[in-house]
DNA sequence: GTCTATATTCCGATAGAC
DNA sequence: GTCTATCGGAATATAGAC
């Protein structure tokens, strides 16, 4: 429950706009309890990373190499894109902390990402040498995917704003994952 | 001066993470100074939301109707990606505020964003009219070009673990050009 | 315009009763 | 484990001399 409010806060208003006083608030305890729990506002903010990390590695393995890679690729878009709708504060959290300068990302996390990234380069590299998709670098297909999809959640008010839309409905989240795909294919020539 | 001092510290702390004495610190001048010149730190900050929009502005507004499409684009991610490049702290700084919820944009600002956007989706959508580029929504593009371009400033620590450098440089930023252009056009079948 | 000194408020963290 | 009360420190903002 501290936690679940914590990452809402954190999202919102960053680690130093975020006071304990006002978790303890949200989830209805006095002030004391929380420090009973965690023993600094830090140790509460370094859980919710890793938590999210984890979220993180579960997505990028589940690319399936036996699919074609247009199917394997719009399932991936679409899982992130779900995540993002349902889980807006985690993803605007991690986005936060990545701003900020990975400061409180360990080394080891960062090595885990590493390696699981490497995994998940080596299915598209395959793609590539099998020819089942034009040569490109896997890296920096990753990174326009995590871009892409995390956009709509993270950067909410520029998403609503372009799309000309009050608020972003499953409906956009859904048209964003096909629009994805489709622009994988934009070139005619 | 005041102003150069304290983008880098909004975009490396946060609006709540940044102080005036640290403003003031590295500006060179007594904290009095800084409240003489801008009466209160929200004053500073909505400044910068300014001038980082109007740079914003004068990017969208470049895109050459008249070259190809595939020209017209690496041009535009081009100089989207020299910009974070050369400026990550204004980068980075839009991309906290917009992540808070976009609070410090005003109606105006948000509406003449919009603006912008229509016309450069206009430019998009008379290419596929007249098939120059396979059909896709112009909208969901400019969210994936400006989400990828962004991504190697904004989120510098993940860039730097995925690409496996230990600091992002000129070459990487040319690199992430290319790889972007060429990836618009990954679909073999 | 520039600076020192300070008022005021609020936050992170703790003490200690129950 | 739960709570009230409070300490110590730091931040925003101002007062007022020069």
């Amino acid at each position: 429950m501290i936690l679940d409010v914590a990452v809402r806060l954190f999202s919102a208003k960053g680690f130093d706009g975020t006071t304990i006083s006002e978790i303890a608030e949200q989830a209805g305890l006095p002030k004391a309890n929380v420090y009973y729990y965690f023993p600094t506002k830090a140790v509460i903010y370094e859980r919710l990373v890793s938590e999210v990390l984890a979220d993180w590695d579960i997505a990028l393995r589940r690319i399936d190499a036996e699919l074609p890679p247009r199917e394997a690729l719009f399932n991936y878009v679409s899982d992130k894109l779900e995540f993002s709708r349902v889980h807006g504060e985690k993803s605007r959290f991690f986005a936060g902390e990545l701003l900020r300068g990975g400061k409180f990302l360990t080394r080891r996390q960062k090595r885990h990402v590493q390696t699981v990234t490497r995994e998940a380069c080596a299915v598209v590299q395959n793609w590539v040498d099998q020819g089942k998709c034009n040569p490109i670098n896997p890296r920096h297909l990753f990174i326009m995917l995590w871009s892409t999809t995390q956009f709509y959640a993270d950067f909410a008010p520029m998403a609503t704003t372009t799309l000309e839309v009050s608020q972003l409905r499953r409906a956009d989240f859904a048209e964003a994952a096909n629009q994805i795909i489709a622009m994988l294919g934009l070139w005619r020539d």
